[in-house]
DNA sequence: GCCAACGTTGGC
DNA sequence: GCCAACGTTGGC
């Protein structure tokens, strides 16, 4: 039987890469580089597999909150961008035959009909538990359970997309 | 292995 | 720009 999908939440700065830039891309997809915490490297290296689903969110934004659907393409490999010494993520403590950090590719499937922001989803009791929401955390991969997940789309207006 | 200093994230 | 909450680094 097939693994069961589950779903993510993913953060960017829009300043830095936003989800309409997403969009923008090629067939609606990039690889999800410079990710720089092992926390979030392990998750994106060994959990996220194709077909899960991913919360766009905008950190850094006025306001920050999740803004778009989108989906895990492929599993991890190796993050191009830390051994290119002209990148700003270069990490030259990483062997190449034992890569440090990992990417996924992510492709768009549609924004929210507006964007619901970090005070909105603080207001929902349904979210209590969401990691997002949870004092200090930090990562900007974060796993979402399946009842967040239909919530936030349910009030992202994008019940079609679950 | 401890922990102080430093760096980063990200809301406000 | 502030600063709380972490994470990382490096001396010991």
């Amino acid at each position: 039987m097939a693994r069961k999908r589950r779903y993510w939440l993913l953060k960017s700065e829009p300043s830095a890469f936003s989800f309409e830039d997403l969009l923008a891309s090629p067939k609606k997809t990039t690889l999800w580089d410079g990710v720089r915490n092992y926390q979030a490297r392990n998750m994106l290296r060994d959990d996220l597999q194709p077909g899960d689903g991913i919360l766009f969110y905008h950190s850094n934004a006025k306001p920050p909150g999740v803004v778009g659907v989108a989906e895990v393409v492929c599993a991890g490999y190796p993050d191009p961008t830390q051994f290119d010494p002209s990148d700003g993520h270069f990490d030259p403590k990483s062997d190449p035959l034992n890569p440090r950090w990992f990417v996924v590719d992510v492709r768009a499937r549609g924004a929210l009909t507006e964007l619901l922001s970090l005070e909105t989803l603080k207001g929902v009791s349904k979210l209590d538990e969401m990691a997002l929401l949870q004092r200090g955390q930090r990562l900007s991969v974060q796993p979402v359970s399946p009842a967040e997940w239909r919530e936030v789309l349910r009030l992202g207006g994008r019940k079609d997309l679950v």
